[in-house]
DNA sequence: CTCGGTCAGTAAAGCGGTTAACTTTTCTGT
DNA sequence: ACAGAAAAGTTAACCGCTTTACTGACCGAG
């Protein structure tokens, strides 16, 4: 292995002007620079970051703390993955995906073995045990999702009230009115999942200012159990006219559930997913009409948040919120007659 | 912060001691050992990863390199890196999953930054440019899938040849005599992608030694792509009974391409996809009958043979073939007639 | 001509562990 | 009872890099 004393002894300089050279951190004569240039290009050099990392306190390593116990990385999820290591990259920084159980044990161990500077949470629960840790060892972190009472931390969410409220004026807008919702039930991969709650409530809230009678549905997250909603939906409001799906593989469920009874989408129900991607809403037999999730932003954002935390930066809490964006399928269209 | 200095002088004892009982890597008194129990637990002592990395040379962290190109991973993908971090963790050694482009630029980067003691890779292609660099670099790694000529590497790969048996052997079983397969084209997410020409040429040779005409069908990875794919179908080989698919997203396209063509699935034609998972299978309508990725065993076996490779267990590579196995679903029945 | 002030560069003290070499004590077998 | 080995600890030399404090040289201002 090539080191820094190599290189001093190479281009004759002491391996303090070395590290001053590679890291631009004082400066040194255009002459000095250009021998010792030359002089690690020669030797291969390059430097041990673990070496770095210790006698700077620094790894520039952030970890993004993805859930185990989750069985399916959504295309959403993927995609703010890449987003987040492409902008930690561009930033000086490492972004790796850390799979972590619930358990806020785990959590600990990985943070305060000291390999990375700091965490980006992800599928954030209201009550998140991990949260509470990393405040405690006061690591520092930021938030995609946000916990019930997210004040002094940060975050960057889903916009999800004004999503909601987009949603139901493009449907309002196409005439609908008998508009139900489906979302996830208490079962599902992330409880206490705040979108969830916060759609629900919004959507209740708007459909009362709107005069209209709300129907709320709940389901596990497999097209199964998506499946069986249609049966419930058909029973409970056989009027509805268009359902609201925040619950990716029940959608799927939903529309093959509806195919089989008889009842055609568009043409007698529209369905607009939301919080999904294009790219799985395309699966669907019609495409799904949907509102994407700004998973690019959230991963740039998050990271950039969090980097500027590390760097000193923002110390207070910063907070961001992001809606959904409108994307055109083949799964609405106004209500018959 | 808590280091080994401040439990060696609670404890009474010399640090190395401590660095003794805490690694179990010489044999210490268990009256000692309490002491310095105790003193770490009254501390809160946590032993700082990057210290111990830089003076034992060795970080205990493999990095999971997955191609940063890949738009969606599918579950199978997901399983497989769980699947793999449990085994990490099992053998003490913690599994980052690490985005890098194809481009072999990033792979030298993060390698010989020593930030890593070896790099698991998956998706390898037929010809890949980050094994060259590998090699070249002299990191231990081992693959899920295996290049062109992998003698005296390491890997793990999919049984392409006798899946296809088996699935052939499933599908003449029923009664099918015409069998087309159906698999990603040049363009898709990993080009020259083993188990796509592996399935393609053992397809051929297996058609022919059962006297029957082979169709060979290959189209994008998107649902669209296979919708296309459907027509074509029907155009080039319309008394075709059975299809097997190697492209996940393309045989929703399929299916859901027949329909619209008036013909009925598994009535009129058998699908059977190959290399997928059961969720995803089950979002279509019917469920798809498939061979099922065995992503578990991959994760896990990859893993191991990398941990025996860095542990100087195993010196020359180190080869092995798993299976799918089979899983019934309701879009494979007997021909008509 | 001298004084304070940049500018380049160096020496050396860590960062928090691991581990080889060595000392002392306690068992063994004969 | 005694040599030799094993067991239990200790000391100190690193691992490869960062960073503070310090030394001269050089420069313009008073």
């Amino acid at each position: 292995m090539v080191t820094m004393r190599d290189v001093a002894k190479r281009a004759d300089v002491s391996i303090a002007t070395v590290s001053f050279t590679v890291n631009n951190s004082k400066s040194v004569s255009p002459a000095t620079r250009a021998r010792v240039e030359q002089a690690m290009e020669e030797l291969g050099f390059r430097r041990n970051m673990v070496a770095r990392a210790l006698a700077s306190r620094r790894t520039r390593v952030i970890a993004l703390l993805y859930p185990a116990l989750q069985q399916r990385l959504s295309g959403t999820a993927v995609k703010f993955f890449t987003s987040a290591a492409k902008t930690a990259g561009d930033l000086g920084y490492t972004l790796v995906l850390w799979p972590v159980s619930n358990d806020a044990e785990q959590v600990t161990q990985l943070t305060s073995g000291g390999l990375v500077d700091g965490v980006l949470l992800m599928q954030v629960q209201l009550d998140d045990p991990r949260v509470d840790r990393l405040v405690e060892t006061e690591t520092p972190f930021a938030m995609i999702g946000r916990t019930r009472d997210p004040s002094g931390l940060t975050f960057v969410d889903i916009d999800s009230e004004n999503t909601t409220v987009a949603a139901l004026d493009y449907l309002t807008g196409l005439g609908h009115r008998r508009i139900a919702l489906l979302t996830s039930d208490g079962d599902s991969a992330v409880p206490h999942f705040g979108p969830t709650e916060r759609t629900r409530s919004t959507y209740r809230a708007e459909m009362d200012r709107r005069g209209l009678d709300a129907v709320l549905l709940e389901c596990g997250e497999t097209p199964q159990a998506g499946r069986l909603a249609a049966d419930e939906l058909c029973e409970r409001a056989p009027d509805t006219t268009a359902v609201m799906v925040l619950n990716e593989n029940a959608a799927f469920g939903l529309l093959n559930g509806l195919r089989h009874l008889g009842i055609s989408v568009p043409g007698d129900m529209s369905i607009l997913s939301v919080g999904s991607s294009p790219e799985v809403a395309a699966i669907a037999d019609p495409a799904l009409t949907l509102m994407v999730s700004p998973a690019d932003e959230l991963g740039r954002m998050g990271v950039e948040a969090l980097v500027d935390r590390l760097e000193g930066r923002e110390e207070r809490g910063n907070h961001t919120l992001v809606m959904c964006a409108f994307h055109e399928g083949s799964s609405t269209a106004p209500p018959r007659g």
